[in-house]
DNA sequence: ATCCAGGTACCCA
DNA sequence: TGGGTACATGGA
């Protein structure tokens, strides 16, 4: 075991919110020790006061892996300030809430095809359901590792399945996304690492063609792989989050009876500003703590 | 049992 | 563009 000292510029840093946070599925705890694959290498780590306690990777890739390098105080005060200028001052107690619930949390860097498949199975789903269907493909389709752990599939691995074999990871009707992705991805092994030097708006564009691939899956990719920290995936919990935290952001909706996705995204990101990635991943941090803080309806966040 | 979940594809006006 | 609906499966 090795040890990484959490010098100032590593902090705050919390593990257990950021293995635990829904961006990664396949981390999982036993004990005070997190198990995980980075890049076909089983990693242990534990978080003592302020110690990483490691094994299985370099400090150099561990540092990298979690992202400690991103100066997290200055993203929040970044977040503060931007709020700060929208409102004029106006406190803001959602925000609060989740910059508690939410502190050393990070946004690590994942590896860009187990998170396009990752969050292509994600969809319509809870977060232990992904856990388990995700467990399902890589035991069934990955390597064996040490330690009953199993490297994540490739492309190839998906991609001669055929559909039904598939679907017997509880896969559902994802199987077929599942294999038409991994199918192109193979015919085009340099797509994921092209998206990562074109703009942003064109890498999304290119991620939505992707077969089971929407605006959600495309935003998830985009924040937790290729770190674009102003990139707000809208799921129901944001969508509720912000419609009913945020009143505001129905004047950017017209007379439509519900925002769209981009109504949401445009006002996160006019009030959090270029970090509103990060801000968006607080909140869900945060989402089952909110009801009780908001301004008026004490029911529900669910409810709009 | 019923509703819901880190949604997308497809169809229609 | 916007609005409806089917889709498989498991958790709560």
């Amino acid at each position: 075991m090795k040890i990484l000292q959490l010098s100032p510029r590593y902090i705050p840093f919390d593990l257990d919110k950021t293995l635990d946070c829904g961006q990664v599925f396949r981390w999982h705890k036993t004990g005070d020790d997190w198990t995980g694959v980075i890049d076909r290498k089983v990693v242990t780590v534990r978080e003592e006061g302020l110690k990483l306690i490691y094994d299985g990777i370099d400090e150099k890739d561990l540092v990298k892996y979690f992202n400690l390098d991103l100066d997290l105080a200055r993203v929040i005060s970044t977040i503060r300030n931007s709020i700060k200028k929208f409102t004029g001052g106006e406190t803001d107690p959602l925000f609060d809430a989740a910059e508690k619930a939410g502190e050393g949390l990070r946004i690590i860097r994942q590896d860009p095809w187990e998170c396009l498949i990752s969050f292509i199975c994600s969809q319509n789903s809870n977060i232990p359901s992904i856990r388990r269907r995700i467990s399902l493909l890589c035991s069934r389709y990955g390597r064996p590792l040490t330690d009953g752990q199993y490297s994540f599939p490739v492309p190839e691995d998906l991609a001669k399945s055929d559909t039904d074999h598939l679907r017997l990871c509880s896969t559902g009707y994802r199987a077929l996304y599942l294999s038409k992705t991994s199918g192109y991805l193979l015919e085009n092994p340099d797509f994921l690492t092209s998206l990562a030097s074109i703009s942003l708006k064109e890498a999304r564009t290119e991620l939505i063609k992707l077969p089971g691939v929407g605006p959600k899956v495309a935003d998830c990719v985009l924040l937790f792989a290729y770190n674009h920290y102003q990139t707000v995936p809208v799921d129901v919990w944001i969508r509720s989050i912000i419609t009913c935290g945020y009143p505001l952001v129905h004047t950017r909706s017209g007379e439509k009876k519900e925002c769209s996705y981009n109504d949401i995204v445009d006002f996160c990101r006019a009030y959090f500003g270029i970090y509103a990635g990060y801000a968006q991943q607080l909140l869900f941090a945060a989402r089952r703590d909110l009801p009780e803080i908001f301004p008026e309806s004490s029911d529900s966040v669910k409810e709009m």
